[in-house]
DNA sequence: GTCTATACTCCGATAGAC
DNA sequence: GTCTATCGGAGTATAGAC
């Protein structure tokens, strides 16, 4: 059966993509070498380029799933929610918590911690997925008068991923040990939309947000 | 004279440590190795371990003076004025122009790109006089009624270092060739203050705050 | 599909002559 | 202080036997 050799090539594929995410934890995103891969595996250095033509491949594989993780977390998170405030807040908490558990390929997505590895079109595709499905929740919130309408512009949209951004990029280099829940900067997260909304005020000021301080 | 072979010691080292700076530009912070150096110098690699004992040396030596400089960079910003939201503004914005201008001693410092590397305690040093200075810059806006004194606790830390870090992570990672007044997100840095303020809210609403949004 | 063998390049670091 | 020479090892990738 071609099925058979198809998948056990699949499963091969995935256990090197595995081995690569363990040694890129313990030594670094930019220290993956297919050499240690191929002791992990048990196989000759030789053979790992049956699965993948070259170390970039696996980067480029590694890149396109964890934008595809990334925007699995975050759509699912605001499933079956109107978009809105609300919606978004659940959003960044999802990625947020997703980042925290899956570091390495964060650092593989946000960051360019690889000189010369640059990911294909077809793996940075998601990437516009997850930029329209924050888009799309900030909309809803300029329609719900959550927040001004100049929000869903460009900068709301930048202000956004910054916001998110800083709180994982600050908790990841400086206590990349803490869970999601214990850490200094995550905690932050749940506060993030009210943040978001405030910088947009519609127009009474005052008005209750999702994760507003209460002073 | 001694003080003679000091000096050529002390200009020679200077002169490596530029050289690993366009070194860590053009290939990456984590691809610097002592070879290229001693190539562009015009020694044999040999030599360099007269001025620097290790690789790691070299690395230690860039992250303290990247430490200094935006140390310098954020307090030299806020020198003569009064502590509070515009002098926190000013030191925001000082550290965020710093950081697009020394974006590969930015990485060394912000981000962890170089497996196995940590810094000495001497060159961490300077980071503790950053955090004090935000500090001190926050307990003054609390002390002119411009924000809760909530802010001045550690999580209004950690939420001012997560502003910044989150402009300039994205703007490095999306957009690292454009400058400090072209990036999409280093044009939200005049903004953070009002967003920090607005976060901490002191009593009454509407406050005009430095940076704040006009509608 | 896996292996051995290998070509090729490079690295960090050291020893010792000059 | 600089050099040559070298150790000892790493890496990516390919060729070809099995």
């Amino acid at each position: 059966m071609k099925d058979r050799r198809a998948r056990r090539r699949a499963e091969t594929q995935e256990e090197i993509l595995r081995i690569a995410l363990d040694v890129m934890a313990e030594e670094g995103v930019a220290a993956l070498t297919m050499a240690t891969v191929a002791r992990r595996l048990g196989v000759q250095p030789p053979s790992l380029y049956k699965y993948f033509p070259s170390r970039a491949a696996v980067y480029d594989a590694l890149f396109e799933r964890g934008q595809l993780g990334y925007l699995h977390a975050v759509r699912q998170a605001a499933e079956g929610m109107e978009p809105g405030l609300e919606a978004m807040g659940a959003s960044l908490e999802a990625g947020a918590r997703w980042i925290m558990g899956n570091q390495v390929l964060a650092q593989l997505l946000f960051w360019r911690p690889v000189p010369g590895f640059r990911p294909s079109e077809q793996a940075y595709a998601p990437a516009l997925g997850i930029h329209a499905h924050f888009k799309g929740l900030i909309e809803g919130a300029v329609a719900r008068g959550e927040v001004h309408q100049d929000a869903a512009g460009e900068e709301g949209l930048a202000l956004a991923a910054s916001l998110i951004a800083g709180v994982v990029s600050q908790q990841l280099a400086n206590q990349p040990e803490a869970g999601y829940e214990d850490g200094a900067y995550t905690r932050l997260v749940p506060r993030l939309p009210g943040i978001f909304a405030a910088s947009y005020p519609c127009r009474g000021k005052g008005r209750k947000m999702p994760g507003e301080r209460v002073n």
